[in-house]
DNA sequence: CTAAACTCTATGGTAACTATAGAGTCAAGC
DNA sequence: GCTTGACTCTATAGTTACCATAGAGTTTAG
């Protein structure tokens, strides 16, 4: 039985085009389908990998994601739920709140860290020796 | 010929007892011998490390530098710099420089990564479906 | 038909550790 | 002297999201 599908002829792209096109790497891409991130919808007779448009989406989405630093996991968890359209999305809205925290929180200790180096170079004044070094000697000092 | 010095009874610690008087996990300590940032004094007949007093402080100098997320190469560096006292500090200086530049950097990203993330979890109300969601759907979007 | 360009899998490396396994050491109590 | 528990030893695998490489096979343009 030959369907109306199998009849159609589809535009497919092997990896080295789907990287062009969303602007990935061949090796991420690799990485994503062994993370099962991404499926490979079929192989030419000598092992390609062969990409459809929707795969170009899928990637493209997954790139979004890594742009706003999710990470593989939680990207896996989005995907899931996409796929459960009548669900309700509170589980999206979670992952989202929680990550804004974290990166909060991130900055709040990079912003402590910066106060501290900036503390740290000012005990020195340029043109001085190494023995002197006010830095060195701060940072020989036991901290709180 | 027997010199003054071994003559003299020095207390030694194990490595337990190193990683209680400065917070750092014995595994840790092991870590930084093999990166070559802490020298391992001697060592007991039943081949346990031994450490002096000098050896915590070098210890909790490290500690301190990677409090401020100094890479263990930069403190490799500090600990030769610091050996060569009659030397200017000007590396040292430019050493705290760029890293204070880095701390800068990464918090600008981390201020953008936020808004958009703000911006994300704006365009979904809550208490809609997988299939309304507006994150989502954001996220499916090319961006440019 | 050949050479360049592409793709395949498998493996090791990155940073700074943490965690584990399996074996040996040490100190105290009986 | 012996056991028991706490400690230590080395070596290895795991963490994260890839990148780099080797060695082999595939595809395509000229």
């Amino acid at each position: 039985m030959v369907t109306i599908e199998s009849s159609i002829k589809v535009r497919l792209v092997k990896i080295g085009e789907l990287a062009k096109l969303t602007g990935c790497s061949v090796q991420s891409i690799r990485h994503y389908e062994k993370e099962k991130l991404l499926a490979t919808l079929r192989r030419s007779d000598g092992n390609f990998r062969l990409y459809d448009s929707a795969t170009v989406d899928q990637l493209k989405f997954i790139k979004h994601c890594r742009s706003l630093d999710l990470s593989l996991a939680e990207i896996r968890q989005l995907i899931a739920l996409n796929q459960q359209p009548g669900m309700g999305c509170e589980d999206v809205n979670r992952m989202v709140d929680s990550h804004i925290e974290q990166v909060a929180l991130r900055i709040n200790e990079l912003q402590d860290l910066q106060d501290k180096l900036m503390a740290l170079r000012n005990s020195c004044a340029s043109q001085s020796t190494v023995k002197e070094c006010g830095i060195l000697q701060t940072l020989s000092v036991t901290q709180k």
